[in-house]
DNA sequence: GGCATATAGTTGTTTATGCAACTATTCAAA
DNA sequence: TTTGAATAGTTGCATAAACAACTATATGCC
């Protein structure tokens, strides 16, 4: 075992593999459990359209720090499922703006319902101000990098 | 906009998307700037690797929290690209031992220091206790949910 | 108006992920 | 010894991610 060690493996573990896979399986899981047949991928971009309906895809692709060519797709599939649309812009050629279907409102109480009940499931035994620590610490990593 | 929110909605975005994403995308990105080709999954079975040789598919999957078939072509890569083996067990002819190359070994020493570099990128103005809480947390959360 | 640069979205490509289903092997109980 | 259940790893399938490259459109400067 040479000297050169990964000082902050265990972080790095911690942060990128364990606590983000563990609730995306489990909200899916939920998600699955309660008949819905969206991903939870597709289901955050949803999140957004409810709290602002309309946004362009760059708009998404911003609030859900993904890059275009996902966004697309995601969006391709969540046309395919009738839950979305795409609208071309009159102030900009370049700009679909993607709008919710009737459908997708219909979704919208229960999905959220299931990602509280995920993240209650989640934060059994965490402390209230030791959340808002990670909160701090995850929001201070993602303005060094992004 | 319904009365019913998505309470905890800021800090699933933070943990789930943002800081994890940020982090991966760096060390990625400062590996390709280093001239290496392998990518940042590929690397973390390495790295469970470098901390113990010939570790089975299995408990592969028990480190890095991935499922069975995720490992089984991940280490398919691998061994295309000649960095680990796989080595049918004695004891067990269900099991394969997964084992480094020497060229493996050769890589230890250089992307540890990548991945040290990009974690002091991340954790910039981050208070060393803050740190502490941090991984506790998201212990909690992997051990509430796994 | 023309040109260079920037931007929105799409396509190509490769890698990765996880659920379902499967095969071969192992283990435990009768 | 036989049988049923459990386990390790693989294959099928669909979804997702991101880099590179591209096309069409918009913007700013001369």
């Amino acid at each position: 075992m040479p000297n050169n060690q990964f000082k902050r493996g265990e972080l790095y573990s911690v942060i990128n593999a364990m606590a983000a896979t563990a609730i995306a399986r489990r909200m899916q899981k939920n998600f699955r459990n309660a008949g819905l047949e969206i991903t939870i991928e597709q289901w955050s971009i949803l999140y957004h359209l409810w709290k602002e309906d309309c946004l362009s895809q760059q708009e998404l692709c911003n609030r859900t720090f993904r890059d275009k060519p996902s966004i697309t797709r995601l969006i391709d599939n969540l046309e395919k499922l009738k839950l979305v649309k795409r609208i071309a812009s009159k102030q900009d050629r370049r700009i679909n703006t993607v709008c919710l279907t009737e459908e997708a409102r219909l979704l919208q109480d229960s999905t959220i319902e299931l990602a509280n009940q995920t993240m209650d499931e989640a934060l059994v035994g965490v402390a209230k101000n030791d959340i808002e620590v990670v909160k701090k610490v995850l929001q201070q990593v993602y303005d060094n990098l992004k």
